[in-house]
DNA sequence: TTGAAAGCGATACCAG
DNA sequence: CTGGTATCGCTTTCAA
């Protein structure tokens, strides 16, 4: 190998050919006589040619890159999901730009602008992007051709897709299984008010009253500050309140559960016995934990894996469903 | 805003000047008539209009994005790293292409190859992506002129740069603070075999012998599945050799760490009094536990912004070290 | 089957 | 200060 930085011009000087030539033997190779095709190729080789991928976008109207917008991605939640999607667009040609928008508006507003800049063929939303609904407009007028999937949100526009779970399924999937284990009192633990924690507190509450259960769910919702931390300190806030009625807590997240958890065995509270925890998601923090994690698994992989064929499918053309709904699991472990 | 990709004719239709003065208000305002600057600015607002990346890319030779490889994003310390290197680069007005590359070789040239097709402007490359020398030649074929900056590694070639934590200082921290906890027997537990292993192995070695300690480091090696569940299976194939020595682990990092930490401790191990255990990377895990884990903070947060700000610098014509080392800290929590 | 030439949408040089 | 135009590197149409 030798190469700096080659165009299509000095491939065709080499090859004594065309430029035109050495592009289709590059995008239509059939197109080309067996001939000038192998000289083409050897010297394609020769340099380990790569096209320069701008001229190609410019030209193509392209760029083979799918924009990732994302409130954070050390939420370990978005982290699998974006490792799932770089790995399967990487497998069909394209390349991802991730985008932590934070809950910042303009930040997410200065993103799509970008994105719609450097032309990306498919957006994806992670996340609680839409609490303000002024991005979906936003979206339609910087990209309106752009095919947009998003995850815990439908929005039924042209060009919009949503991929998202059935909380009311994973709640009631956990209400049903604190029943059975006679917890006679379950709480939902809410996070920072993010679209999450919204649908989430939503779906408790029609589960909680699907299962009739004694009382008024929405006296049962607790707030806590979300990670570790926060949930070290809920614990011991709620410490005090810790007596014979076999509590049970549904968390936001794993990671607020397990801090929870921690803090609670430091605490000398007996799990499961006395108190019964359940987290969401089934990520890795669930199995950290001693005694270990009872969990509704949000089936992020799934999730992320459609979303990327759907992308995947508009491109080639082939139908795809403007919505899927994909149905969670309960995974019991030791804190039930 | 109405909007539907407009481009730079027809703004300067609608304003009636030329596309070269568009071009102006957009990128050197000064040298446009106030008049006529208000004209087009009007115009350029009135329809929002992006430019095309794409064909600023082509003439300018530079796309305004920084590819980021990396072996494994759902690594929480890499996720830190380019959750903090996302930030910073758009706060300078680039965009990142976050490449995971896993152990795979040939991904890894692919990678290297697009991005260079791509243009990017600088290339970060985290963790242990030079296993194999041969990545460095690809890269210097690919993007001869392109500025590389790596952590974990120094590289003294033109245009590559590195920002490295001193894992020796670390591991020495450990040992005296174990040695005086009284801990007299120390093990370091390494994970599969990547050049972060190895490094941290070998300081862990140095260290040892610096400190004096009875007996041959090398013996005192031993390996585990990276993660919590490599911990535990880990933690119980160690259990029966837990005697009254007061042994002590350095793990090579928080996630196995932590794994291990519970799993003693369901099997009823007296954590720091029998067993001491250190961690790496003082990531978000190392509060999960019950105890919480003492841990060798890596510096993530501060290296990444380094990288960061040698790549931006090396932009801006500022003169830039090719290589710094950054002091570790050992965080004193519960297990020891 | 092949090559010449017209774009794709910007930037920047050179005249005026 | 302003506009015409060459140029960046590629794809694709149109003739030959």
């Amino acid at each position: 190998m030798e190469v700096l930085n080659l165009t299509i011009y000095d491939i065709a000087r080499e090859a004594d050919v065309s430029i035109a030539t050495v592009s289709r033997v590059i995008n239509n190779p059939e197109k080309v006589s067996p001939k000038k095709r192998a000289i083409v190729k050897a010297v394609l080789e020769k340099y380990n040619y790569t096209p320069n991928a701008m001229a190609q976008a410019l030209v193509n109207n392209s760029s083979k890159t799918i924009g990732i917008l994302v409130s954070d991605i050390t939420n370990i939640h978005f982290t699998r999901s974006a490792y799932i999607l770089e790995n399967l667009f990487f497998k069909w040609g394209y390349t991802t730009l991730l985008c932590n928008t934070g809950d910042d508006l303009n930040k997410k507003i200065e993103y799509i602008r970008i994105l719609s800049g450097k032309k990306v063929d498919g957006l994806i939303m992670l996340g609680s992007i839409f609490k303000n609904d002024k991005i979906k407009d936003i979206i339609l007028d910087y990209m309106p051709n752009i095919p947009v999937v998003t995850s815990n949100v439908s929005l039924f526009t042209d060009n919009f897709y949503s991929v998202e779970v059935d909380h009311s399924a994973g709640m009631d999937y956990a209400i049903k299984h604190l029943i059975e284990r006679g917890f006679n009192s379950i709480y939902f633990v809410q996070g920072n008010e993010t679209l999450n924690t919204l649908r989430k507190a939503q779906a408790f509450c029609v589960a909680y009253q699907n299962n009739k259960v004694a009382g008024n769910p929405k006296e049962n919702i607790l707030t806590c500050t979300h990670g570790a931390l926060g949930g070290r300190q809920f614990a011991e806030k709620l410490f005090p309140k810790i007596n014979n009625e076999r509590k049970a807590l549904i968390f936001i997240d794993d990671y607020t559960a397990i801090g929870a958890v921690s803090q609670f065995r430091k605490m000398g509270v007996d799990i499961p016995n006395k108190l019964g925890i359940i987290g969401h998601d089934n990520s890795t923090f669930s199995i950290c934990s001693e005694p270990q994690l009872t969990t509704i698994d949000t089936q992020i992989e799934a999730i992320s894996n459609i979303i990327g064929n759907t992308l995947n499918n508009i491109f080639n053309n082939i139908q795809v469903s403007k919505s899927v709904i994909v149905q969670p699991e309960l995974i019991i472990r030791e804190t039930t």
